[in-house]
DNA sequence: CTGAAAGCGCTAACAC
DNA sequence: GTGTTAGCGCTTTCAG
């Protein structure tokens, strides 16, 4: 079925209607058009509908090359993230997509990769786009694009993680508060070796979950033995070689808090590559609760964080500060849940039943 | 910090430079200008050098809008994928923008859910926004919305998926070939009751891999029992009814191909909920790999699918097809590539070891 | 090889 | 209320 390739070269000028057709097919002016489609200042009701009609009739569309030269605003924002491939992250694109798309805006999705470098290109890109806001969340706490972004009169939102020196909206996990949780839940259950596979302290949530642990053993006076907390890159590998730094120790923990979601997989292989049981040899708790927790053997104990509601957020306070530029800088914090499943529960027994 | 709420309303006008301004600087006209940027025709070194100079001091970008308006082109391409949460899509955008990218495009993910009707309103929002070209993984081998947009000379390549009554360039995975293989691996492992989880027979990969099961089978001059294939709807909560469902049968499978990685997952729940063991009770093939597979215990063999590679090859026909509208029609069909874990071999028994 | 000038389609003053 | 009109910033004939 040859049925493309003609109409493209002649047609496209003279098949799509442009407001001036509109104007003269309903007899008025493109200005009472433009004012009809916008809403703005009043119409006898008798012109605005025959503008609808045309409209309908010619199937009208206002081309928004043009509107967007005249009026230097967009219908775009565009959202920054590090990882599209981590599912905590496209939950929050959700979010964000779904109050945007009602709000008759688009949106372009781009990935930073974590690199400062990339960050500031795509921002520059953006910038090239006009876009109306960005979401964004940075790679690093003090990154020098985001804040020239913000200078340069861009409304802007970060999301889960937050700047240092830049005054901007921000929505943002309780990851203290949901690292403390996690760490007191093992404590309960007897643990009193407990280790924790960290972000790079770059990453404010990173920073965050690792005060949280050391706050939850402070409280019940104990101390991290050397070497209980390992770092990682946020991807599986990094967990892979945290876990097995932490089982490679002379006192390897009985109960490990992972710091994310794909590190929580890479720790997962390093136990069962060693043969080791999930909770008897050791227990697990993984930041940010994901599709796959309910499937592993046993499932997966883990902080849930309201990705989907983080996206929303982000994308209503965006829309807020669109809409009124002079309004005060808010910081959103949202609640983190503890689910608990049988990695961290089960038959663990810290002390052999010798006495029963 | 409140280093935002001023420049807002005066500066931006006076900030951005334009064509004009660098015309002005450079003491040549803006048609000269234009030219330099686009590469287009010839202009004396000396001139070159003192536009490329104002560019550089000004921090000059050409205005995005204006240039489409008048070129009524953009360098935006539009991306409908059906789930933005499925990593197989994730990755395979990853591919898309790592191509677009390099070509200076800038891109716009959709969702579109796998509802037609979505599908319809993304479109006219793509087109709206008159982008260069469409990448779509489309809800319906016979989909509308998707045919007129091709009739209307929208550059477009449809992945993963293909269209029915619709010539267009097209990227596509050897469904048939890769179930096939990964049937005839479990027959050869000894399971002569294989089952199979399948997606709905409206999306073509669905239908193809049913088909590779189905002659995997026949080639074995075997038949699928009544009830070994069951439907899900690509989403793990589907994979976990139809596990149900076939574990459920009066004889159940002792090996089982699951359509898609979301069904595996739910298939996986439902196998350990009942307590079977993994490949002992039931052996299980994934469809398309994830990076989950080796997290799992036993880790989960899988036909791997060439999805990144799957991006860049419908970005690249994307491209070439904005370049030459002409260009006769391709499909490009990648191959998939069986990777053997535990959970299909380990220790099954197809017959209890009663001989030796 | 270079510059002047005509718009692309739309919005927003500004008159009527 | 409604129409006229002047550009937004850019590309692209068309002269020179």
């Amino acid at each position: 079925m040859p049925n493309r390739k003609r109409e493209i070269p002649t047609t496209p000028a003279s098949k799509v209607p442009t407001i001036k057709q509109v104007a003269e097919r309903a007899g008025v002016s493109v200005a009472t058009v433009s004012r009809v489609l916008a809403g703005k200042g009043f119409t006898s009701p008798e012109r605005v509908e025959r503008v609808r009609a045309a409209v309908q009739t010619l199937d009208y569309r206002p081309n928004r090359a043009a509107r967007n030269l005249r009026t230097r605003v967009t219908q775009v924002v565009g959202v920054v993230i590090s990882d599209i491939q981590n599912p905590f992250f496209t939950s929050v694109v959700r979010g964000i997509e779904k109050v945007l798309e009602g709000a008759g805006y688009t949106l372009i999705l781009c990935n930073s990769d974590e690199e400062p470098h990339r960050e500031q290109v795509l921002l520059a890109t953006l910038r090239a786009e006009s876009v109306a806001g960005v979401i964004i969340s940075p790679t690093r706490a003090d990154s020098e694009a985001v804040h020239q972004m913000v200078l340069n009169g861009t409304p802007l939102v970060t999301i889960d993680r937050t700047l240092s020196m830049t005054s901007v909206d921000s929505v943002a996990v309780a990851n203290t508060q949901g690292a403390f949780t996690a760490v007191n839940h093992l404590l309960e259950l007897g643990h009193k070796c407990i280790g924790m596979i960290s972000g790079p302290d770059q990453a404010s949530t990173a920073k965050e979950r690792k005060d949280g642990y050391l706050q939850a053993l402070q409280a019940a006076l104990l101390q991290p033995c050397t070497g209980m907390i390992q770092y990682g890159n946020f991807r599986q590998e990094g967990g892979y070689h945290a876990m097995n730094a932490l089982l490679d120790l002379p006192q390897p923990p009985t109960a490990v808090l992972v710091g994310n979601n794909l590190m929580t997989l890479g720790a997962l292989q390093a136990i069962h590559e060693r043969g080791l049981a999930i909770p008897q040899d050791i227990a697990i708790v993984g930041f940010d609760d994901m599709s796959w927790a309910t499937s592993l053997q046993p499932p997966l104990t883990a902080v849930a964080q309201p990705t989907y509601e983080l996206g929303v957020t982000a994308a209503e306070l965006l829309l807020e500060r669109i809409h009124d530029p002079q309004r005060p800088v808010r910081h959103i914090i949202l609640e983190t849940r503890l689910i608990v499943r049988a990695s961290s529960t089960g038959q663990f027994n810290p002390v052999p039943p010798q006495k029963g």
